[in-house]
DNA sequence: GTTGGTAAATGGTCGGACGGATTGAGGGCG
DNA sequence: CGCCCTCAATCCGTCCGACCATTTACCAAC
């Protein structure tokens, strides 16, 4: 059996233009011609032109716009558009019965990430990164717990941003994003919050004075700490449905 | 300004059902209604609705059939597809010349993943998981230098694998094949590739004699050797267009 | 029982039409 | 002379209706 004889022509004419990007034939910023072009261009109509764009663009390889100067333009790749799809995805994949992503694993992958990036953090610090990941501690007022969630999540985004490398802030965001997301811990006390800021002050201060292995300890500590949080959800994940 | 007052039809329709997959109303497998009843219940036409179901199956959200049995059906989530698109998102990320991705931080993620990967490969190994691991060792038979690329591949993902984590296989698989593609090396010496069989024995060695250390160790020189073949490849990137 | 053909259901494709948003140009007014 | 308003052009967004292609189930004939 051949694996698909004849795949629609949407299909292939969103094949073709993505090879096309990914080539670099086309660069970020360009304009594709405009749907009527492409449907002559390509010998379909104007309905399946669009089904194809419209593949492209929940792809994040194409933006489109109306109005004189609108049309199809080949996007600028951001990195914040692949972490909020591995996140969307990861989360499914955790998610459904027949999941063979666990909490565990998570949380593992978790600290394998997030252990080294702050290693690295502490060794390739900037002064604008550390003003970003000061405002990211939350001190001692009694905040909301949803609020203090927030915060830790911008702490975290922070320390993977400090760490330098972009492809692991991309990595491991959604990650974490996952963990937040279907463990969401609203109900916790105070004190929790307060352990939670004091072991972000300690990473903090760590990567403050270049202390690498310093800021792994730290790092570490705080996510085995972190741990029963996670794999004791304080509700059994209301919403059972059907 | 607001950041979208109306957004279009399709992609409204395509955030209702992506939300009501996501949350878990529509179970995998489940097989949404037939694009006319769909037309019918959201009140917009069966263009606007197939636009939308585009989105979504280019997501891998949904996948669709013809015939009198076809339809579109909630998709299972396959880890694969996660690492097809994050390659291609990764690549595209690496390839603008406004990316911020080095082929050093490629190389910098790739040991941070694949060297506490190989220690629990190691620790966690199934007697299945040695026989495809092992099944990817070369030996010295004078293969083309594509091939032997293509079998490097297929070792790492198998070391990734046998990590026991599906999770690092979804993020370490883009990384290095993001590398190996942008930097296919096609003319590299017999030499090269029997020092890569003899680097990858040594971690499958070390693998399976549950070595923890041994492996990480060993994976960690074979990803410094290859460092070379990457940050200084052999040929000048062809095909430079306009 | 097997084989072959036929009918029904469903997505895939087409063509045309109109509406809505956006931009730039031109004209009127201060 | 300069500013604002109106208008037209050019895109995408949406709709409609029709027909084609594929897949499956069913039934008849051998």
């Amino acid at each position: 059996m051949a694996t698909r004889g004849a795949l629609p022509a949407y299909q292939a004419l969103a094949d073709s233009l993505r090879d096309r990007i990914l080539s670099g034939e086309l660069e970020p910023g360009q304009r594709l011609p405009i749907e009527p072009e492409l449907s002559a261009e390509s010998g379909v109509s104007r309905s399946t032109v669009r089904e194809a764009l419209r593949v492209l663009a929940s792809q994040n390889l194409i933006s489109t716009s109306r109005g004189v100067l609108g049309g199809s333009f080949v996007a600028h790749p951001q990195p914040h558009q692949i972490s909020d799809y591995l996140q969307s995805s990861l989360s499914l994949l955790t998610g459904t019965s027949s999941s063979e992503i666990t909490v565990d694993m998570l949380l593992e992958a978790r600290e394998l990430l997030e252990v080294p990036a702050a290693g690295l953090a502490a060794f390739r610090r900037t002064g604008a990164d550390m003003e970003i990941l000061e405002e990211s501690l939350a001190g001692p007022q009694p905040f909301d717990s949803a609020v203090r969630q927030e915060l830790s999540l911008d702490f975290h985004a922070a320390l993977l941003r400090t760490a330098g490398n972009p492809l692991m802030e991309v990595l491991a965001r959604p990650v974490f994003g996952v963990l937040s997301e279907r463990f969401r811990i609203g109900d916790l006390s105070a004190a929790f919050w307060a352990e939670v800021d004091d072991d972000h002050r300690r990473i903090f201060e760590a990567v403050r004075d270049g202390d690498v292995d310093g800021a792994k300890t730290a790092t570490r500590a705080h996510l085995a700490a972190l741990r029963p949080a996670y794999t004791v959800p304080p509700r059994p994940r209301g919403g059972r449905r059907t």
